[in-house]
DNA sequence: TACGCGTGGCC
DNA sequence: TGGCCAAGCGT
């Protein structure tokens, strides 16, 4: 365990001693305040140093070119997770297709949902369409200007709002993303994973904020942490606050911040059906809204019970979930496939409908579709590999 | 508080 | 190539 004393010629020391600094850090009887002449002038350096180099280095994003509350919102709940390079085309697509919220309100979540098709995390795209109507609703469609209200949108909790807040009002509001943790992290050499200090790290994130400009301050920390505090092998030679970093004092860089330590991935044998019309279309149905890929569209299928064979457990699925019997045949395709907390292997094989309506008993809407209006409907995308096998495939029934 | 929730990039 | 990670939120 380190001693206050190992740190205490450190800015960081300064800035964490107290009751910002975790319980294991700290002695009892190490001093745990230090009067305001010294802190303020070293917060000052800190925030000086990050905003000089973000003025030199910061990136030129799409959304940095306005300052609309919608445009922002919209950038902030889809970098949720997920990387600027992904993002960024997803982005400049629906501001094409929404580009302000009434229209997103007005529109059908079917097609909300395909403008977010293979982002992940739809229920993304659900709580912002949801949100917009709220905003028309009760917000006079005006995205609303103080964190209690923002915070009551569905999608949007305290990071999101931060830097929405931050960026489109200029309100200092903190953040606490993933860069911002990892960041902090090292500058204190937090010796718990951030996930087990949130309180310590949104204080700190608060407490180093620049009042003056709450803007840039909060964007130049995300992009400290994007482009030099990465999470392997930062560069701290060229990063503004190398001086004041505990991490880079302790050369401890390379192992903070700490990982949670995460159980593998379960995983599960899937059959999936291809079931085929007389005519040529295929039955596809819609995901119930809660849960796992909520409200898309998928071909039909279950996990394969403990000795059941792949043939057997469609027949079983889809008599239980569509109430229709069909014929298994060929084998399409089979698809691995990792989701963020499980595995699956989806054995697909084309069937044949022997009877009976499609019903949507496990579903909320079934449907059958030609290959040519498929295009239209969200799927996720281990289905889309089956649409890209069935376009390939010569096999009709 | 801990877990459910997608996908692509990176090595 | 499999595991890790990415501008988190809702329950």
């Amino acid at each position: 365990m380190a001693s206050l004393k190992d740190t205490s010629d450190s800015l960081a020391a300064y800035l964490t001693a107290g009751s910002l600094l975790p319980n294991s850090l700290i002695s009892a009887d190490q001093p745990t305040d230090l009067p305001s002449f010294i802190v303020e002038p070293l917060k000052q350096n800190l925030r000086q140093s990050l905003l000089d180099w973000y003025g030199q280095q910061g990136r030129d994003l799409p959304w940095r070119q306005s300052r609309d509350p919608y445009r922002i919102w919209i950038s902030e709940v889809m970098l949720q997770q997920t990387q600027v390079k992904t993002v960024i085309p997803y982005y400049e697509r629906w501001l094409e297709q929404f580009p302000a919220i009434a229209p997103l309100a007005s529109a059908r979540q079917e097609q909300v949902l395909k403008a977010w098709e293979g982002l992940g995390y739809y229920a993304r795209a659900r709580n912002l369409h949801r949100a917009a109507q709220i905003i028309v609703e009760h917000h006079h469609s005006t995205f609303p200007d103080t964190l209690a209200i923002a915070l009551t949108l569905p999608g949007i909790g305290r990071t999101t709002a931060g830097g929405i807040l931050s960026a489109a009002f200029d309100q200092p509001v903190p953040i606490l993303d993933g860069n911002v943790k990892r960041v902090l992290a090292r500058l204190m050499a937090l010796r718990v994973p951030p996930n087990r200090a949130l309180k310590t790290l949104w204080a700190l994130s608060e407490t180093i904020l620049d009042w003056q400009q709450p803007r840039n301050f909060n964007q130049a920390l995300m992009d400290l942490g994007a482009t030099v505090c990465i999470p392997k092998r930062p560069t701290c030679p060229v990063c503004p606050w190398n001086r004041y970093c505990e991490a880079h004092r302790l050369t401890m860089q390379n192992d903070l911040p700490l990982s949670e330590q995460r159980s593998p991935l379960p995983h599960k044998m899937i059959g999936v059906a291809v079931i085929w019309h007389e005519d040529g279309r295929i039955l596809i149905d819609r995901r119930r809204q809660e849960g796992l890929l909520g409200g898309l569209w998928e071909f039909p299928g279950g996990k394969v019970e403990p000795g059941e064979t792949i043939e057997a457990c469609i027949q079983r699925e889809i008599q239980e979930e569509l109430g229709i019997e069909v014929e298994v045949g060929d084998r399409l395709i089979t698809i691995d496939h990792a989701y963020s907390h499980f595995r699956v292997t989806l054995n697909v094989h084309h069937c044949r409908h022997l009877g009976g309506e499609p019903q949507p008993l496990e579903c909320d809407e079934v449907r059958w579709v030609s290959l040519d209006e498929i295009d239209q409907f969200p799927f996720p995308k281990a289905n889309t590999q089956i649409i890209a096998a069935l376009r390939e495939t010569s096999y009709r029934p």
